[in-house]
DNA sequence: TCAAAAGTGTTCTCCCTACACCCATGG
DNA sequence: CCATGGGTGTAGGGAGAACACTTTTGA
């Protein structure tokens, strides 16, 4: 007891976390990865994965270190998003928290590893969340849909070999509108980020559908000179 | 001595500043806000105005209040562009710091008021910083560019009135591009965020030119749809 | 034979681009 | 009268949007 608070500082200072709000796709609809709470405040009620940044690590460090020990994946797309930092966003004490998304395949995601009370939640029925996670969600979901028009993130939450259909619904899904069809095609076509593949499946049992994979050279190449995917 | 250290905690906490990178405009070139650092460590480098969160407020108070410092104003166009967290980017302890950037006009700023050693440099001439600050410029104009593409912002750096020529030589010296007179203007008007005035100006003694103003109004209407400044 | 899913092509419109001429003024 | 800067119009190409038919298969 006497030793308890051993490390102190000539101003106050505040703690610092990270949370990741986790986002994969199914094939249907965007989903978001939550942990629900063992211990008060807020015991109970679901949260995304997060935990105090160590002294010797980046911010983006810790956040990989949490994406880690909840999905066991360790070559993920993160990005750093915001920084929460509000006084009162924590009950106990100040708490800052830097705030990353991080893109996964469901796919490649060890289903819950450590007894962790950890559930996939469809984006369109999030429980009310512990905290103001309720708010870093809707600034995540904003940045995704932001980031979606530039870059071709959303190849991060698909497996390595899709069909033109599961692209569209994973776009409209995000960003919460639908195309036609051709149109979305050939648009996706003509940015000539896709491979076709000669390899087919059948994603239902109509009818046989295409596969194609992303063509990370020519990304790289469209990169360096600002260019934009039109949505 | 003894009692110097007051503020402890179980677990080691970073301390957690605000800085601010803030932009203005001449009317030829982007420039950038720094002081003259007047102590260790990186003394007699520049570098942005910053300072320590207090416990009490946000970290975009902190920005604002770090802005009212050093320019007057407290109405500015602020926005938190990304955190620094590399464990070892101050030398004396681990320091982390929520960067904001700031649109301010020129001419609202009040001159060097409180002897700080305060100076507007010229964006292709920044000196060498101190800390990670160039890291942190190369970062904060990069998130400029990205805005100006979604957002009016340009107009944040712009007196009330101003004229065509004022606001191409803007996107130009932010972008690092230069744009066709005829098509910039078209396509200015095009998106009906220009108000165009009865009032001229002569900003040469060759002819005079057609005062704008911003349309904020048509700017709230564009933002519910989504749209997008093509350039 | 019918419904569901996948593949493909055409037309129209609008915006972006490239580009040239006129006008007013100060020197 | 000429150089400088500002204002405006036009023609062509390309991309997005709207839209329909065919094929395959399982029920």
């Amino acid at each position: 007891m006497t030793n308890e608070n051993q490390y102190c500082y000539r101003y106050p200072h505040p703690a610092v976390t990270t949370d990741c709000v986790i986002f994969g796709f199914d094939g249907e609809r965007l989903q978001v990865l939550l942990i629900e709470r063992g211990i008060e405040p807020f015991k109970g009620k679901w949260a995304f994965p997060g935990g105090f940044i160590k002294m010797d690590e980046s911010a983006e460090e810790g956040a990989l270190r949490e994406l880690h020990e909840e999905t066991g994946l360790d070559n993920a797309y993160i990005e750093q998003f915001h920084t929460f930092s509000d006084p009162n966003r924590d009950p106990r004490e100040r708490v800052i928290t830097i705030a990353y998304l991080a893109l996964v395949r469901l796919q490649e995601v060890k289903a819950g590893d450590d007894a962790a009370a950890a559930r996939w939640f469809p984006i369109d029925e999030i429980p009310s969340l512990a905290f103001d996670h309720d708010y870093i969600l809707r600034i995540a979901l904003q940045r995704l849909r932001e980031q979606l028009h530039f870059h071709p993130i959303g190849f991060e939450l698909l497996p390595e070999k899709f069909t033109m259909k599961e692209l569209q619904t994973l776009y409209e899904s995000i960003l919460g509108v639908s195309f036609d069809r051709r149109n979305f095609s050939k648009k996706m076509m003509h940015l000539e980020l896709l491979i076709e593949l000669d390899e087919t499946v059948w994603p239902t049992r109509k009818r046989e559908a295409k596969l194609f994979k992303f063509n990370s050279n020519k990304y790289a190449e469209l990169k360096q000179r600002s260019f934009r995917i039109e949505f």
